[in-house]
DNA sequence: GCTAAAAAGCGTAGCTCATACGCAGTTACC
DNA sequence: GGTAACTGCGTATGAGCTACGCTTTTTAGC
């Protein structure tokens, strides 16, 4: 009858639709309180902490009553990457293609810092999640008044997610290495390429080593890591504005 | 005496400089040994086929025999990220930054390629293995008659990094996703988008759908992939020539 | 040669996980 | 009241990592 008859289960549960029992006990649990309360354990434990049995006590309810709601851990995982994302942020009114994915890029960046564990959850198809689709349609939306055709859109879209989610995932794992091992990234580092890196095998290593790049204490200091972010973004944009300006119409 | 006492023991296994002992029973195994078979687990079965138990068999020894050789498999995770890299490639001789930076990264892509797993392992500390850091090198070198500065020229390979890192990581899952549903990659993402997609509240991505951008048989089609890595890797570079030439020396 | 230290190989066992299965308790409809 | 549908949960299985300690092998030093 409904839409749900279309779609695959594990969609149908992302956007809610599967149908309310009418008979039988009634549920103490529902997917989003189990989604939030893994999303809960993940923020605060890291991914790593997201079993079945730690959500279940988190709720008070016994390891195997997760599964009456979800089929698996996996789509767990799946359900979790969408009801993370907040809702995209409103573009501003007047603002060209630049402004407005700048605003939206650092809105992604910043959701997903809140989770950092997001970047690891495997991405095993295009985005179905209502949540996904609204912050890629959003994106698309800053690229309106573009003379890009439809599928370019698309792919500047998807190499700025690639960027994004890349930055993020790395910045994590850095993040989280930080913490078992602090020293490996201070000037124990620029010691370490010191003693390793030969200069005649390796010159331009060895010479940004000698410029003092990495004598810093902190490799992962937050304004380093964000100027970077930006510098790199800004790399992607400038390409962007040359490729419409090489397109004719640089609005 | 040597290098060693200075470095971590990790770091002194990367680069091969442990002690060999003088007594004792001769080793039946070695890290290298160790290290190829489980990339060789991991190239044709998948990362998740990597156990302790699964290399260990792969070898004809028992499990607990790799611990001798290797601390734990997350230190087996890490040497295999740098013993799955090949040497870098040759830059072209006279060729300028863009053409050698074009060349460094499809020989990226190309390697990861081989081994999809890669972008999997967490990166949990600045590079320091013998063959990443050769990469970096000749990235740099790509980037020596450049008027950047030092440290411009490593925001430009770690941006670069970040990108390849991202896609590479991206397309391995998806294409995982496609082995074990490849419904999913078809005309049937366009079909559920269009049911779900209310053109009203996502009048963007409603656009792109109408426009017919996913009706492909497979969205994943590799020749699709490459097309879009590379529009995307061409905006980086056109963004490192715009920031080159506000430099004032567009060499 | 002999002995003892050093190092490798391995069996056992403990822990954590995901999850299949089946039963018991609960509720709405007939 | 009966029954079908549905939830919650206990048990059990199998896989995985790895601490620990015993056995086996090899060599340095006498």
């Amino acid at each position: 009858m409904t839409e749900e008859d279309r779609l695959p289960a594990e969609i149908a549960l992302l956007w809610g639709l599967r149908e309310t029992p009418r008979r039988g006990r009634k549920p103490a649990l529902t997917v989003g309180e189990i989604t939030r309360a893994a999303i809960a354990v993940a923020d605060a434990e890291g991914l790593g902490a997201v079993s079945m049995a730690r959500v279940a006590q988190e709720l008070g309810n016994s390891t195997m009553a997760l599964y009456r709601h979800v089929d698996s851990k996996d789509a767990l995982l799946k359900l979790m990457a969408d009801a993370a994302l907040d809702d995209p942020p409103e573009l501003p009114a007047h603002g060209d293609w630049r402004e407005g994915l700048t605003v939206w890029t650092h809105s992604v960046l910043a959701t997903l810092r809140k989770h950092p564990w997001y970047a690891r959850i495997p991405m095993d198809g295009p985005p179905l999640g209502p949540r996904n689709l609204a912050w890629f349609d959003r994106a698309l939306t800053a690229l309106a008044a573009t003379p890009l055709r439809e599928d370019e859109k698309v792919g500047v879209v998807m190499g700025l997610l690639t960027f994004v989610h890349g930055e993020v995932r790395l910045t994590a794992e850095l993040a989280a290495g930080f913490q078992e091992n602090p020293e490996a990234f201070g000037r124990a580092y620029a010691r370490a390429l010191r003693l390793v890196v030969d200069p005649r095998r390796m010159p331009a290593l060895g010479r940004v080593v000698d410029a003092g790049v990495f004598d810093l204490d902190n490799l992962l200091d937050d304004q380093e890591v964000d100027a970077d972010f930006a510098f790199g973004l800004n790399l992607y944009f400038d390409g962007v504005a040359a490729y419409l300006a090489r397109r004719g119409d640089p609005r």
